[in-house]
This record gives C-alpha cells, sequence and structure tokens, in this order.
DNA sequence: CGCAATTCAATCGCTTGCAATTCAATACCG
DNA sequence: CGGTATTGAATTGCAAGCGATTGAATTGCG
C-alpha cells in the first residue's frame, strides 16, 4: 500500500509501475472507460461521445473549439466523432453565419431525447464504484488539481 | 469548486460535465498522457510502452499474458505493441518452450540499458505536477481504490 | 485598402484500446 | 488413448487521441 521506507527529507519517486502515479491514473481510467462502456451500449455512444452530449446537453449549439476547450480535445479527434453523432441522428453541424470558419454542433431532436434515456447513468456509475461519496468527491478534486498542474505545466 | 446545495442526506447525481468524477479522470489522464508524451519523446517511447518497459524492468522474461494482468490490457492491444518495442530492438518475442502457445518478453541489452535514460522521468512527472507529496500519495491511494471498484464490478 | 498573420475546422498518418474471432497448443475427461 | 474444452496469442475492424499539415475565412496592421 505505501511506499518503501524512504530517508527522512527526502522525496523517493517510485521505480516500480504499482509505485507511480500515472500508472493508478491511466488504469483507473481504463476501468472507467469499460464501465461506461456497458452502460452506454444501450444508448449506442460511445465514453467519448458521451461526454460531448453531456456538454451539448448543458450548452447547445457551440462551436467544435468551445467543444474542444471545454473537453480539452481539438477538432482531429472530435470532428469524426461529431459526424458519426450526426450519422447517428443525434447532432447537427452547420457553419456559422457570422464566421463561415466556425461549425456550429446542434442538438437534434433525438439528440435532446437522449438525454432522458441517459438519466441513470451517474447513479449507476457511483453504485459500481462501491466507493463512499465522500471519497469520491475527495477524488475528483485531487483529480482537478492534478489536471490544473499538468495543464498548466504543459503550456508551458 | 463544490456542488450545488443539496437535500440533507440525499446522493444527488451530477448533470453537469464538471461534476462528473469520470470527466475529472477522463481530463486528467489526458493531460498526463501529454505530459508523458513530451517527456518520453527523447526516448522514442510512447506512454504505453513506457508502462510495459516499467513492468519488464521489474520483471524480464515474462508472457504477454503476465504483462496483460499487470496492466489491465490485452493480447489485441499488447501484440502489435510489443511487435513495435521489437522493432526499435528493445525487446525480443519469443516462444515458450514449455508452453508454445506462450510467447516470453525479454529486454535487449538495448532495453535494459534504457532504463538508466528514462530514470529522471518520475522525478520530471512529480514537478510537472506542481502537487504536493502527500496529495500525490493520496490521490494515489484513491485512483486505486476506485479501480479496485471498478474492476470488482466490471467482473460481473 | 491590401496583404501578411492568425484562426478554425478538416485531413492524414500513426498508436492505442477493445470486442469478436481465429488458430494452434495444451488440459481435461471419459 | 481420443476427443472435447480451454487457453494463449494473433488478427480484424472500429473508435479514439494527437502531431502535423492544409485550406479557407477573418483579423490586424501598415
Amino acid at each position: 500500500m505505501s511506499n518503501d521506507t524512504k530517508p527522512a527529507g527526502t522525496v523517493e519517486p517510485p521505480r516500480t509501475l504499482d509505485g507511480q502515479l500515472c500508472f493508478a491514473l491511466y488504469s483507473a481510467n481504463l476501468a472507467m472507460g469499460k464501465l461506461y462502456r456497458q452502460l452506454l451500449a444501450k444508448l449506442d455512444l460511445t465514453y467519448p461521445q458521451y461526454l460531448v452530449m453531456l456538454v451539448l446537453w448543458e450548452r447547445d449549439g457551440i462551436t467544435v473549439s468551445d467543444l474542444g476547450e471545454r473537453l480539452f480535445l481539438d477538432s482531429a479527434t472530435l470532428t469524426p466523432l461529431l459526424k458519426r453523432l450526426q450519422g447517428a441522428g443525434l447532432v447537427q453541424r452547420t457553419r456559422g453565419t457570422a464566421d463561415e470558419r466556425q461549425v456550429i454542433v446542434t442538438l437534434t431532436d433525438e439528440g435532446r431525447a437522449l438525454r432522458e434515456k441517459a438519466a441513470d447513468v451517474p447513479v449507476d456509475v457511483f453504485c459500481a464504484t462501491g466507493c463512499e461519496v465522500d471519497q469520491l468527491v475527495d477524488l475528483k478534486g485531487g483529480l482537478e488539481t492534478l489536471r490544473a498542474g499538468l495543464i498548466d505545466y504543459n503550456r508551458r
């Protein structure tokens, strides 16, 4: 569970797989992805597609860039994904009128309706974790702090 | 930072993207991946390839299955990845003698030597997080607990 | 105004991740 | 022993992610 004994006052970075935060993050994310794949199968959504829908259910009619900023993804990932959502009839993509470079992503009636069918997903996820609420709240906070630090660093 | 006000005694699952643990996990993992891509570029390793090397540096000469069990990945992911590592001259793949179904993955001298060149990666990662050690230790523990719960659930 | 710099989305090429399937080798059981 | 079940790795097909580039629209600056 804990690290090896370490000399006081020294930070000893781990050399083992299980000692690394990155692997805990990586593998927990894989496990979460597998859970969502299972839960979202009945909605015919993938996990990233679900995240896009979450954004659109919050704020409909946003640009690809805005979606990307929200999800930390770029157009190389979003464009094909949005085309698949459009193919599934959940989303419409239209060029902006004011600025024709932009593409506005809009929910269809079907896309809006899917929100109800997805309503119990978060509850199912919570149950699947088998964790206490407080623990998950702490975890979420820690992840957000980590993310902020990494993004800060990634932007040099 | 915190959720909306919630009625006492009720767990109210969030409906917003930022309210979801899964998104914190997903996006922190993306940010971590970007950091590793940057740090590993000079080693000509991808992030998953680095994780494989971490395992091999701990225990050389293991099967593809063992690797998969350790990393929560299957042969469909590992086989092409290992072929690329072999192409890079870091790894050798040989059929097991006792059981010819198995493939034993072994480090080459070059693969072993790479360990030294990768020695400072964990330190760099720690610095990049901008977090306190205690915070990261807590986070790692929380992620491992979450992972355990999810894996338990995923196995029905 | 006119032209260079920037921005936005799309595209290409590559590497994961995984469900489903295949094929060979081994284990199991009557 | 012989045949079936299981196991291990590989393969196929698809959906992310992302670096790098492209092309078109807009901005900005002299």
